[in-house]
RNA sequence: GCCAUCUUAGCUCAGGGGUAGAGCACUUCCAUGGUAAGGAAGGGGUCUCGGGUUCAAAUCCCGAAGAUGGCUCCA
């Protein structure tokens, strides 16, 4: 961490602080649980009994922790010992604090998760417990903590409030439930005006919202929640995204295969699925019966394909690919749009190879997802997804290590920009997962290539090897976009709803000046034209001013719009609007149309036009 | 699944214990139009669903479903 990002992880805290202070002046009776540094702010977990805090009251909250900033009070660390310290949570009715230095002093540590951890007092001795541990006062408010502060509580940027939200006590449902305020927090108050011009662009961009006003989903309360049904439009973009996948996949030696979308349960149980998941098994919504089950993912499936006849050393690397819907049981509360849903699709695919061919076969993925992301203009990073020391893990750990070896080579030659996850690993076998980051700065994971050991065992997967003996192939499991739901999600927001004109649900619309008869034979010859290129283009000639048909058009972003009238069926020269984002020579040139047209094609099939946002 | 908030026309939303509202969209008519909304008329709602309170419930209360924001989870 830079000094800077130092001094804002200081600020952010302190902020916390800031608010508990003006929280315990509100409301003296305040339990306070922990109140850490998040992404872009802080928050803390406060717990009011039967009274509770609305965004109503943030007004007056934020108003008391501006009185506690002009009061420049000064962070004081100090140490106390254990004892002391559980003492003065006791007096202080502070039951959470109290918890957590309980559970310090006997462990040495606390069990709850990563974000608290920042939040226990130093440990200053000793491995096995604790002697004791750090406080930090401002004025009248002390709250155990291992810092750092700021040294003074006017020293902390350009700060703001921003919601409520229920959270149980260390993350826990079976705990209590506290109320969790946010608030987001900067060095300076541009940055703070900007983070939240930012939120409010990703507001607009909302693809719930998008996917609406464009037309291209929509979700039923009969079919059932977290199940979209696709429009023409929304259709359009996804299948233009598939063929794209599986252009790639195939130039990489994927051949198409298909599975049906139910299984008999048994192939979840020797794949090793069900009884590691079973809490993803369990539920009859996605169940058909006892014995048959909706397929929730892919793998299995294929691998039965592999299985169904003797392969040779001579048949590897054998690449299957298919674009397929799976089955999920997402919990009411998961669900969200596009990004989260039941029926999700996948550019999934399954290489069955050997040993010596993994690495080959991992570096031909990486570069699909590089040539597919280029084109959609969303720069990528790489986690490698490793295991950890748990048991969580099948298999040897020495293969493991071997691979992880081996994908960490691939991601130097690739010269990927890439981090390290210990522990995020899927229990079959290390992971790349590809983050892009949208146009808002905003990260998200998409593509995903794993590396799988554990099946090929599970099923008993052979070839035969050179030498005449069995041998076991590995799998490399891979979705270049992931899944297209989601995938769907991500780009709706990153362009805004402007996709490049290759994608475009519909690439040009033709609007008539007039309803006369030679208008609509010019325009329907025009549009025959258009679609005999291979262009998906409309017709407006619907009875209604020339501004309002142009602002239709406006709205549902078409990248290429054409008036045709009297002046285009004399000249055959149309004057078209282009989309603003789209990058051409001249916004303002008239063109022959067939000539147009052509040069649409051209972008078209290039795939390489680049909505510039 | 848990907590909070919300659910009124296809969409966006106003209203609110006593005959259900607007804009857009839709239909029809007039206007035949020139690069972001031409004009008029009309149709459209068991106010999410189920119970309760009340002379009377879309409105108040309870429950359910769905949505939204979080929590938790994500092979």
């Amino acid at each position: 961490m830079s000094e800077q990002q130092d001094n804002l992880h200081a600020m952010r805290h302190s902020l916390a602080h800031i608010m508990a202070t003006a929280i315990t002046r509100l409301w003296p009776e305040v339990k306070l649980g922990i109140g850490p540094v998040v992404e872009n702010g802080f928050y803390y977990d406060i717990d009011l009994g039967d009274t509770t805090i609305s965004e109503d009251d943030f007004e007056r909250i934020e108003s008391e922790m501006k009185k506690v900033i002009e009061e420049k009070q000064e962070f004081v660390e100090s140490e106390k010992a254990i004892d002391e310290a559980i003492d003065w949570a006791k007096q202080a009715s502070q039951p959470y604090k109290e918890e957590l230095l309980n559970d310090l002093k006997r462990a040495g540590t606390t069990v709850a998760g990563d974000l608290d951890a920042s939040e226990l007092g130093t440990i200053t001795s000793g491995d096995s417990a604790v002697e004791s541990v750090s406080f930090y006062a401002n004025g009248d408010f002390t709250d155990l903590c291992r810092g750092p502060h700021v040294e003074s509580t006017n020293k902390v940027g350009a700060f703001k409030l921003m919601r409520i939200a229920g959270a149980y006590w260390r993350g826990s449902e079976k705990n209590a439930q506290m109320q969790r305020l946010y608030g987001v927090a900067f060095s300076t108050p541009k940055e703070l005006r900007q983070h939240l011009e930012m939120l409010e662009e990703a507001k607009k961009r909302d693809h719930r919202k998008l996917g609406q006003e464009l037309d291209l989903f929509v979700i039923s309360d009969l079919v059932g929640p977290g199940l979209p049904l696709f429009t023409p439009r929304g259709t359009v973009l996804r299948n233009e995204l598939i063929k794209f996948s599986e252009e790639l996949q195939r130039a990489g030696g994927y051949e198409a295969v298909w599975a049906p979308h139910m299984t008999r349960t048994e192939l979840y149980k020797v794949s090793g699925h069900f009884d590691k998941y079973p809490e993803r098994f369990d539920v009859s919504s996605v169940e058909s019966s006892d014995t048959f089950m909706m397929k929730p993912m892919n793998c299995p499936h294929v691998a039965q394909i592999y299985a169904s006849r003797p392969r040779s050393y001579r048949d590897l690397p054998l690449r299957y690919m298919e674009t397929t819907t799976m089955y999920r049981d997402e919990k009411s509360g998961e669900l969200h749009g596009l990004s989260r849903v039941r029926s999700l699709t996948q550019d999934d695919s399954h290489a069955f190879v050997r040993h010596d061919q993994i690495a080959d076969e991992m570096r031909s993925i990486i570069g699909m997802v590089k040539d597919m992301y280029a084109v959609l203009d969303l720069p990528l990073s790489v986690d490698l997804s490793f295991r950890d020391d748990s048991d969580n893990y099948f298999g040897d750990p020495k293969v493991w290590a071997e691979a992880q070896k081996v994908i960490e080579e691939v991601a130097k030659e690739e010269e990927l920009d890439y981090r390290i996850e210990p522990g995020e690993a899927a229990f079959y076998g290390p992971k790349i997962d590809i983050i892009v980051t949208d146009a808002l700065g905003r990260k998200w994971q998409c593509a995903t290539v794993q590396l799988d050991f554990i099946q090929p065992e599970r099923f008993e997967l052979e070839y035969i090897g050179e030498d005449g003996e069995a041998k076991r192939p590995a799998m490399v499991h891979k979705a270049i976009l992931g899944s297209i739901e989601r995938f769907l999600s991500v780009y709706i927001e990153h362009t805004g709803g402007k996709f490049p004109v290759w994608l475009a649900p519909e690439q040009i619309r033709i609007i008539t000046v007039n309803q006369e008869e030679e208008t609509l034979k010019f325009a329907s010859d025009v549009q025959r034209e258009a679609t005999e290129l291979g262009l998906r283009v409309t017709v407006d000639n619907a009875n209604e001013s020339v501004g309002k048909k142009i602002r239709n058009a406006e709205l549902y972003k078409v990248p290429y719009t054409i008036v045709l009238g009297e002046k285009e069926i004399e000249s055959g020269v149309v004057m078209p609007r282009i989309r603003k984002d789209i990058e051409v020579e001249s916004q303002h040139e008239a063109h022959n149309v067939s000539e147009f047209l052509k040069t649409i094609v051209n972008e078209t099939k290039s795939r390489t036009l680049k909505s510039s946002l």
